[in-house]
DNA sequence: CACTTATATAACCTATCAGTTATGCAAGCT
DNA sequence: AGCTTGCATAACTGATAGGTTATATAAGTG
């Protein structure tokens, strides 16, 4: 939890390319070729964006023959999450509505949550091996 | 929840400064000068990073005389908090220790989550498995 | 071995960031 | 009216971010 990590995480999800990768990982592992797809750039561009993520410690490599393969590592997350908790929880106190402005938030996108939990559990299924 | 918006919000945190001005706000309004007066650094510094707050709507600008004292706005938090939710809560499944490392996190003092994360780390390494 | 695939790295460009000093301006003070 | 306080803005600077293309490396394939 020192300022650096906090600093590296936050900075790492400012970026949009970055998140939409961390949301394609929460589906499962992914080589640098599948993550790049989606995205109007070149493969060295999403090399950067991971390398990133890496360094905020959000995402692990791998290797797989030729490929090296990404997947998520939760605890930065947790750490960013905790920060901003605190804060929430203080602010809780001096802005009564923020907590039923939370609770809408996750409502109006608990389908898609759930959809996307489907997903994961669907694909790990598929797979049959456990590789985490 | 526009990407533009959680791109202002996590850059805006992303620095150590910024977030120091959060938490000083997080205890009520605060002048330019007051809120300056912690940090090595010229006034104009600190009037940048506050423009950078409130671009990302974390931040208010108010009136009183030649102050122009500043207070927090709750809203971009919570949904910066949300998106983190979101996968904090699919990763749940996936990791089952996360939840206690969360908890964890939030009742230990800072010294003691270094130490903890430190064990965690440790721990992960001995299991082995493909990763690294 | 030569070829292909997957990825990383280097060199480069431009824009933005985080700081500086100097200056401007509005509001209160005497 | 003139001085002081609180803050913003402009102009500058060096560093970093985010993209590019070209090239290097490493591993599987025929």
């Amino acid at each position: 939890m020192t300022p650096d990590h906090l600093d590296a995480t936050f900075a790492a999800l400012a970026d949009p390319t970055r998140r939409a990768i961390l949301a394609r990982l929460a589906s499962g592992e992914a080589s640098v070729m599948e993550l790049a797809e989606p995205f109007a750039m070149s493969q060295p561009a999403i090399s950067k964006h991971l390398k990133v993520l890496e360094r905020a410690g959000l995402v692990w490599r791998g290797r797989d023959a030729q490929r090296r393969p990404r997947w998520l590592e939760p605890q930065p997350l947790a750490e960013a999450t905790e920060w901003l908790e605190r804060y929430r929880r203080i602010w809780e106190r001096n802005f009564k509505r923020l907590d039923a402005l939370l609770d809408e938030l996750k409502t109006t996108q608990k389908r898609q949550v759930d959809t996307l939990l489907d997903e994961v559990k669907a694909k790990r299924k598929k797979r049959g091996r456990t590789r985490r």
